[in-house]
DNA sequence: AGAAGACATAGGCACAGCTTATGCACTCCC
DNA sequence: GGGAGTGCATAAGCTGTGCCTATGTCTTCT
């Protein structure tokens, strides 16, 4: 029933040691390394030594010239990286998070969005111009609207299918939503995908109601044969809840694909399709309506349209 | 011209708040969280009180019956899992090179499998039998058939065309060479693509000779139209320091497209085509011939194939 | 041969974070 | 409605990690 997986090793636990072996990758010596992260060469030097323990292998090749990195090292480096950008992309979203209302860009994001594209953009947006801050604010797509028509938000990125009147709305993404089971699930090892009316009589772990990937699996069922979906099997709150639920054969859910790439790919939960059924939606920015977006809101909409 | 983000803020550094964060969301409580971690209920609370000071917002909503997560809990917890999972990843491989030679599957693999394929297979290799002990050897694809051959590994992972006499091969995924520059150099903003000979004729910035990717470069060069190579501008030891070098305008790089997918999605470094020119390349599995992989090696080559 | 650059070692200090013990608030149930 | 139980907060004290400054050693370039 654990989804999770155990806790991190103490050795992952601290990035800053893998921090510094970037650096040094790019810098070429320890000591220039140390110096960009604000703290003296030995303590740099004692760091990585302790990471060479962790890994139980040489990562540094020291020379009087500087230091290298080993082909270990390269490898350590490369998999460090994708960490280090991964609490990047956690550093941005934060920030924009704790710039309330104080920010130059003010943006309203639906979860979906907010959760598996906006930190990139941020970023983006960041590196076009390092002074721009974003302020943050995450809500359902009703009040992303609301709050773009208020003015309280420059610029806002939905998830529902309709646009409220007053906005322009643009595509930036679209977004699939994904049937999910345990592998030890009977559907799992079925030979033929659910039928969408199967899928509709059946419970399923699931959001509160007002969830934006909720509404948008009722709707589908609606449209496709006015089919209503039985009551859930259980409402939890948060996504790591759904996926510990399902992982742990509780019964399936829906979620966003984005969701559960990492499970897929780790075997732990099974994707299935849905006979007939079309549960993709589009992903937009939404701004008032006759005044066109300029500023840093314009570049975040740039940025996202370019896509990734 | 630093290539690289500046050291990530001090509250991303270490990550067990965030793994905190994730485990309250699955279990449900404070205490159940700090219990999940082998630490005490206080312990777990104080990091938690401190990651919300940290994010300046309530994260948290405490109830007498438990806690759960607020949306803006939701949205750092979504941000956190991303980047456990990449420390995930990270502990998935030093664990791999860690055990050296002791390890019940024995795989050698090539640069451009180790970095970017194998720790997730590795995970989903835990997953099917905890028990599995992995050692992990990697060189380039000359010295990973020869460890093969010579039974020092179980299963190899090669990215060269040719696969040695001996060995039976299968493709598990296919690597693409992207030529990227620095947004400033006159190529990002040039109407058309580069031709082949244009490529060939100018200097790179690359990795020393016997690199697979170089390798396959002058390869598909060669091939193309039987052209030679300029000399490299500037050559490298690390994947990081080309891109440090490209982004720092020195000049263009060939490199897998899997390594510079970050930096395109911030727009950091810009991607081109060559006209006409097969820059793709395929990633296999080998083993010894007459002799099919039994035990974790055939697992782990089941889950290669499968895919991602 | 001398000088400079780069990393290692040593000693001492400061602070962050953990544990145990206890207190407080809200629910649930009879 | 009152009592019990669950769950989180607070308090106090201690341990250990990690940093800095200062200095030593080795290599390489001139």
């Amino acid at each position: 029933m654990p989804m999770s997986s155990r806790p991190l090793p103490r050795s992952v636990r601290d990035l800053t040691g893998y921090e510094l072996l970037l650096s040094v990758a790019e810098l070429g010596s320890i000591g220039q390394a140390a110096g960009s992260h604000g703290m003296s060469q030995p303590a740099a030097s004692a760091r990585l030594r302790q990471l060479e323990a962790d890994v139980g292998t040489a990562l540094l090749e020291r020379r009087a010239r500087g230091t290298r990195l080993t082909t270990a090292g390269e490898l350590v480096a490369s998999w460090a990286q994708a960490t280090v950008e991964a609490a990047s992309d956690l550093a941005a979203g934060i920030a924009a998070l704790r710039a309330d209302r104080h920010g130059h860009v003010r943006i309203a994001a639906s979860l979906t969005v907010a959760e598996y594209l906006l930190p990139r953009w941020l970023i983006a947006l960041r590196a076009s111009d390092p002074e721009t801050v974003v302020a943050l604010d995450s809500g359902n797509s009703a009040e992303v609207a609301t709050s773009v028509l208020a003015g309280t938000a420059d610029i806002g990125f939905v998830e529902s299918p309709e646009v409220a009147s007053g906005l322009s709305a643009r595509e930036v993404a679209r977004d699939e939503l994904a049937l999910v089971v345990a592998p030890s699930h009977p559907w799992a090892s079925r030979r033929r995908e659910p039928r969408a009316e199967e899928l509709a009589a059946t419970s399923l772990v699931s959001r509160e109601r007002g969830s934006g990937t909720r509404w948008a699996l009722e709707r589908a069922l609606r449209e496709h044969a006015g089919l209503e979906t039985a009551e859930p099997l259980l409402e939890v709150s948060s996504t790591t809840a759904i996926k510990a639920a399902v992982t742990g054969g509780i019964g399936p859910a829906v979620l966003s694909a984005r969701a559960v790439s990492t499970e897929l790919a780790a075997g732990t939960l099974v994707r299935l399709g849905v006979t007939e059924l079309d549960l993709t939606r589009s992903l937009r920015a939404v701004w008032p309506e006759g005044t066109p977006l300029r500023g840093p809101a314009r570049d975040l909409l740039a940025i996202a349209l370019r896509g990734e």
